[in-house]
DNA sequence: TTCTATCCATAGATAGTCTATATATCGGTC
DNA sequence: GACCGATATATAGACTATCTATGGATAGAA
């Protein structure tokens, strides 16, 4: 039995740098954000997450900060970068464009 | 410098159980019709079809006859099967489910 | 003190796609 | 007859992304 997997694959860049522009957060907070705004649909695992997180620093689209949170834990920060944010328009675009394409294919009787 | 895919990943399946509900097609015409109603946006690359044909195949979603084309050339002629047809609604709604909570994320400013 | 929620991170398994390659044949052209 | 482009199937190996499982740490509540 195939599983139901908690996001499409090759989607979770394009979730992560969408979901900083709204503000910088930590990890599990974007995990949490991604949750929410999809109403529990997508759920990011930590072991997609971390390793995601670790690819977009790699590519220079987020840079990381250690802070405190509000409520005083340590949790490292990230904010999109230039870089990041002109990514975040090619990789909106290119979704889109597989989505309609996706779109005709299903849609023809 | 990451590669533009040729398709989203995970919706492959998904692609050729629609095409063969039109009517049974061999490999090379499944990859040319998805092609063709994608508006060559979708490219199914041998390597990637063959291996999803074996896929379905094994889960009983399609099964596979030989015969000659109208050009009389031997092809491997796919039909859905009723648990393709089945599967097919269950992977359809998931992916809608899916594309409409990507766009809860993606669209809140 | 124990428990839950918050927070980071990695190793290893798994799955799916892509690159490259091999094989074969039909029909048309040089 | 030789060659070439399009048609047609198939697999091995590389690569990438996600998931499972695990480990560790700390704040605050019970």
């Amino acid at each position: 039995m195939p599983r139901k997997p908690d996001l499409l694959p090759g989607t979770l860049d394009l979730l992560i740098l969408k979901t900083l522009t709204r503000a910088p957060l930590h990890g599990y907070g974007i995990a949490q954000s991604i949750k929410q705004f999809s109403e529990d649909v997508l759920t990011v695992e930590e072991g997609s997450l971390y390793p995601a997180l670790q690819r977009l620093l790699l590519r220079g689209w987020v840079k990381a900060a250690w802070k405190r949170t509000e409520t005083n834990r340590r949790a490292r920060y990230y904010t999109l970068t230039i870089a990041g944010r002109k990514q975040l328009g090619i990789e909106l675009s290119q979704f889109e464009q597989m989505i309609a394409a996706i779109g005709h294919v299903l849609q023809k009787a």
